[in-house]
DNA sequence: TAGGCCATCTGGTCCT
DNA sequence: AGGACCAGATGGCCTA
């Protein structure tokens, strides 16, 4: 989103009122009622018996007090997902080659004025595939290893060249049950054959049901040289 | 028009 | 006390 275009973080810049009569907020952001001392100053906490949390009395805040620390408390916040969503990028900028694009494009998405045609990766679909990514090399690096080791024991070679780090494994592979195929690939399984992403409506390939990944199923395609250079 | 994705606000909790 | 992190709520934009 264009962040300049944010009527809510203009009307921050502008130090207007979030809430109430001028507010660009919409008002369902501010429910009847609304109070933003109540808010900044709670009264006392449900679960907490008088009080317990705090022993000191809070200081009273004016109106401007509050409107101010609520700005920056949100300035903060807007800042931290604004600083998620590079690294986000980040990841997505490296990931993307491994995933294919629909053919649909979106302008808006696409929000690189001169990036590839093609739906930008979603947040979560950047990471499932970064994580099945990551998971395809660990297997991929378990499979070199087991090679490297009988072409050792082949030659009649204690190690000789061969890195000890390939040959002692060790790689930290994700054990943890999940509730999809695409967040627990057998790492073997998927070592066997290269992976391909491809989408529903590409591909007609069935969609993973677990509807977190929301993501198609792995399919594997002919071979291709898993290194290629 | 429904659904997906996203940015933002907000209050709560935890940590330093 | 202040900041970081999190999750829920909400509205906007876009696509099928």
């Amino acid at each position: 989103m264009n962040v300049l275009s944010n009527p809510v973080i203009r009307a921050q810049e502008q130090s207007l009122p979030l809430c109430g009569p001028g507010s660009v907020q919409d008002l369902t952001h501010c429910p009847p009622g609304f109070n933003l001392s109540s808010r900044l100053n709670p009264a006392p906490l449900i679960g907490l018996q008088n009080g317990q949390r705090s022993t000191k009395p809070q200081r009273e805040l004016s109106p401007e007090e509050q409107q101010e620390l609520r700005r920056k408390i949100n300035s903060r916040e807007r800042k931290r997902m604004q600083d998620l969503n590079i690294a986000m990028d980040a990841l997505r900028e490296v990931m993307v080659p491994y995933a294919s694009s629909p053919a649909s494009a979106s302008s808006s998405q696409s929000h690189q004025p001169g990036a590839p045609p093609g739906r930008r990766l979603s947040k979560i679909s950047t990471l499932v595939l970064a994580r099945n990514y990551i998971l395809l090399l660990g297997s991929s690096l378990q499979e070199m290893r087991r090679l490297l080791g009988e072409v050792s024991v082949g030659m009649g070679v204690n190690t000789g060249p061969v890195p000890r780090l390939l040959l002692t494994g060790g790689w930290p592979l994700i054990s943890s049950p999940a509730k999809c195929s695409l967040l627990s690939p057998d790492p073997m399984e998927a070592s066997l054959a290269p992976a391909q992403w491809s989408t529903a409506g590409a591909s007609g390939g069935p969609l993973c049901p677990c509807g977190v990944c929301r993501l198609p199923r792995f399919s594997h395609s002919t071979p291709a040289p898993r290194f290629p250079k």
